[in-house]
DNA sequence: ATTGTGGATATTGTATACAATCCTGGCGAT
DNA sequence: ATCGCCAGGATTGTATACAATATCCACAAT
C-alpha cells in the first residue's frame, strides 16, 4: 500500500471546497454564503461550514458582519491599488530569492508552470488566472522561505479576487515577453534582474486592473 | 450619549482575550491550550472556544494537530530567520509610504509611540516588546495602505512570537538612535532615508535575536 | 527489565437543539 | 402616498449531546 487512508477533517475538505470556489471565481464576489444552505450542498451539519468560514474571512476571502452572515470579499479600487503596491514589494523580494535560493527541482517546476500557463488559450480567463497563480506561486516555493510563503498566499488570493471582480484577462502585450524574462533571470541566478523583472511584472499588470476598476467605483 | 452598547460577540471577546495573551507572552510557546479548560476559565461553551481558536491558528499564533488540539506555535530558527528577511523588506515599505503619506495625526501619533517606547524600563522586555510593537504599528497605519496593514500584523505577531521564545531584550545600544533616524525620516517626508533606516533597524534586531536563538535550536 | 497489548479515560470532531438578533411585509395613522 | 410600527419568519450565535480518535497506565509475555 502507498499509504493508509487518512482520517481527512470534514472541517477542512469544506475550507479547500469553498476557497476553490472562490478562488475560480464560481462564487460571484459580494454572494451570501448561507450556512444552512451550504450544510445542505455538502452534507455535512453547520458547524464544520461555520468553521470553515471563520478561516475563509480571516484569510481575507469572506466578510462577516454580525448576525448577518459572510458575503464573498469585493474590494474597493482603493484596496486594489493598496495590494499592488504591496506585491510588486514580496513579488520582487520572491522572485530575487527564488534567483538565489532555486533547485533543479524548482527550475524544472518554474518551466512547467510557465509552459501550462503558455497552453492556456487566452480567451479563458479564469484558466488564465489559476495558471498565473500557479506560476507565481511556484515562483514564492522556489525561494524557500516558509513567511514569505504565507503572506504571498494571502495577497495572491486577493489579487484573485480582484481579478475575478474586474474579469481583465491575464494576457497583455507583453505579458510573454515578461514572464519569459522572469523566468531567464530566476534561472540564470541574476538576483538583480529577477526582482525587476517580477517588479516590472506587477506594475504592468496592475496598471491593467485598476484601469479596468476604476470606472466602477467612482461613477 | 457617544455610542450604543454594541452587542460584542463573545467569539470576539475570546479571540481578543487570547490573541493579548500570546502576545504578551502570559502563554508560554508550546503550551497547550484544552477546550474544556478554557471554557471553564472564561465561562463560555466550547462553541466560541472553538471558533477563536480555529482564527488564531490561521493568524499563525497557534498550530492545531488532528485530534490532538492547538498549541503556542513555537518557531525555528530557520522560520524566525525567514521572516525577518520579509519584514525588512515590508517595515522598508512602511516606512517609505508613511514618509510620503503621513498626517499631522500620524505625527502626533508616532512621537507619542516613540516617548512611550523611550519611558518604558529597559528591562521589562515584555513592555518593550508591545510598545515596540505599537511603534511600528504606528509606521505601518500611517502609510495608509490597507493590504500592507494587514500583512504587516500577521507578521508582527510572529515576531512578537519569536521575541518571547527568545525572551531578547528589546533594547541594543543602537536602539534609541536608529528609532529616532527613523522617526525623523518620515516626519522630514524623505521616503527613501525612512526605508533604509527601517531597514537597518530590523537587521540589526535579527541579527540579536537570530544570534539568541540559534543556540537553542542548534545543540 | 523491556516491550507489547488492552481497556479506561480524556479530548477533539460533528451534529443538533435552543436563544437572540435581524430582515420583511403588511397594516394603520397622519 | 408615506412613514412608523409590530408581528412573523428566517438566520446567525451559543450551548449541549453524541461519536470518533488519541493518550495513558496497568499488566502480562518474553
Amino acid at each position: 500500500m502507498t499509504s493508509f487512508e487518512r482520517p481527512t477533517l470534514v472541517r477542512d475538505g469544506v475550507y479547500e471546497h469553498l476557497r476553490r470556489a472562490v478562488l475560480d471565481g464560481d462564487l460571484a464576489p459580494g454572494e451570501r454564503l448561507g450556512e444552512v444552505e451550504l450544510g445542505a450542498q455538502l452534507g455535512v451539519s453547520r458547524t464544520p461550514i461555520r468553521e470553515a468560514l471563520m478561516r475563509l474571512t480571516q484569510d481575507g476571502l469572506l466578510i462577516a458582519e454580525a448576525n448577518k452572515g459572510v458575503r464573498v470579499r469585493t474590494l474597493s479600487a482603493a484596496e486594489a491599488r493598496d495590494t499592488y503596491v504591496v506585491r510588486e514589494e514580496l513579488d520582487g523580494l520572491a522572485a530575487a530569492l527564488a534567483a538565489q535560493h532555486h533547485t533543479p527541482t524548482d527550475a524544472a517546476a518554474l518551466r512547467a508552470a510557465l509552459d501550462d500557463l503558455h497552453a492556456a488559450p487566452g480567451s479563458d480567463y479564469r484558466a488564465q488566472t489559476r495558471l498565473d497563480l500557479a506560476f507565481h506561486r511556484a515562483i514564492t516555493h522556489a525561494a524557500h522561505n516558509a513567511a514569505l510563503n504565507d503572506l504571498n498566499r494571502d495577497l495572491e488570493q486577493r489579487v484573485a479576487l480582484i481579478k475575478h471582480q474586474t474579469r481583465t484577462y491575464n494576457a497583455h502585450p507583453q505579458t510573454d515577453a515578461q514572464h519569459a524574462a522572469l523566468l531567464d533571470a530566476i534561472l540564470a541566478r541574476d538576483h538583480d534582474a529577477a526582482r525587476d523583472a517580477a517588479r516590472t511584472h506587477v506594475r504592468t499588470f496592475a496598471a491593467l486592473v485598476l484601469n479596468d476598476l476604476q470606472p466602477r467605483s467612482t461613477p
